[in-house]
DNA sequence: AAAAAAACATACTACATAGTATTTAATTTT
DNA sequence: AAAATTAAATACTATGTAGTATGTTTTTTT
């Protein structure tokens, strides 16, 4: 492996981590030290990839949070299948999908839109892209529907979107003060009842 | 004024900045330094009265936290009015009369429990028990609905608080994102559509 | 192979942080 | 009024923090 290729790789190792541990105790309150000592590298390494903790930021906001929204609940958004069951399925799915590790510590875009999304405009805008793109897959199957004839013409899609969106993140806050699936098991029985609501 | 009365004020002059900075800046991203500051007093004013930073998160989440939900989102779903009534207005009139400053900084409940949430257990206890409080209400509200032949009765009440509840703080966190209200309108037509739902 | 550059390590600075120890001032009790 | 108690101020410790300055090693270029 040339000398590109293994910086390439402490890149990302650092951003891994720092994912990590962003997740699991906050982007401010964990340190670049920590970091480094989580990817058994030093100071030296971490300042000669990135210019300060803000540029770290970003690049986990814009590389893995971005990332890992679009896998699970964009891209899926724009495959073939009926609307209605699209909707359904993939909230539904994902939900179920959490391991426990991920259903105590929330959602870590809304970690991260919630710590920082009122703190400075460039974290913003990182974290608004996220948002936005997720909005228009969701208003994009929702036209989809109507057009299909299998949702209703009245309904505003761009406010049904913002509605499914909000609902997923604020309850994925919530269930970190459980123990138990409660909580989102009586989302999805609400979600579902909304959805269905959708239909013609 | 005797000691007692002027010792109580400035416990609750701490509580008060606290609850502020909390606010604007997170809990564990505001010292104790910077707390004492904002009240012009010290450490050792500070120290007398809570016996560390954990005591005093504690006392924020359940004074100001709590009665901040209750009164503007708990008490009025135990009012006189039709239930759908209740509903449709509570959500929509609180949306509707927060401030620049508590659009941009969100919901300072759902902030810590975004944030410390997943921390530590008693943190958790204290955070859960603002939740639960407001879900009894709703829950409430909504059975009322169901006896007085205004809401189907098919529909699960805990169900459709939860989802009211957890959309209602996720808004709160995306419109921290934006400088503008849209992402709020569209949440109430979203809303709206969820209510009128609920109904026979 | 020598020179240059890139990738990292080590050692440091200046300041922030939670909490403690001790002192001073004000108030209440006796 | 003296003694005791409470409220708060001051001074401190030990550790954490972002970022810098400089050194060392490895790889690439010449």
């Amino acid at each position: 492996m040339d000398q590109r290729q293994k910086s390439e790789l402490t890149k990302q190792s650092i951003i891994n981590e720092s994912f990590k541990l962003f997740y699991e105790n906050g982007f401010k309150t964990t340190s670049v030290d920590t970091i480094m000592k989580a990817t058994n590298l030093t100071k030296g390494a971490f300042y000669h990839h990135f210019k300060n903790k803000k540029e770290l930021g970003l690049a986990v906001i814009g590389l893995k949070l971005q990332k890992r929204v679009y896998e699970s609940m964009v891209a899926p958004l724009y495959g073939p299948e009926p609307p209605i069951e699209i909707l359904s399925s993939i909230f539904y799915k994902r939900l179920k999908a959490f391991n426990l590790y991920e259903k105590q510590h929330g959602c870590p875009a809304n970690n991260f839109i919630n710590e920082i999304g009122d703190y400075e405009t460039v974290y913003q805008t990182a974290l608004k892209r996220i948002v936005e793109e997720w909005k228009s897959a969701l208003v994009y199957v929702l036209d989809r529907g109507k057009t299909e004839g299998q949702i209703k013409q009245d309904i505003c899609s761009k406010s049904v979107a913002v509605y499914l969106i909000s609902s997923f993140e604020g309850v994925r806050g919530l269930r970190k003060l459980y123990d138990n699936d409660l909580i989102l098991d009586e989302y999805i029985s609400g979600l579902s009842l909304y959805i269905e609501n959708l239909k013609v």
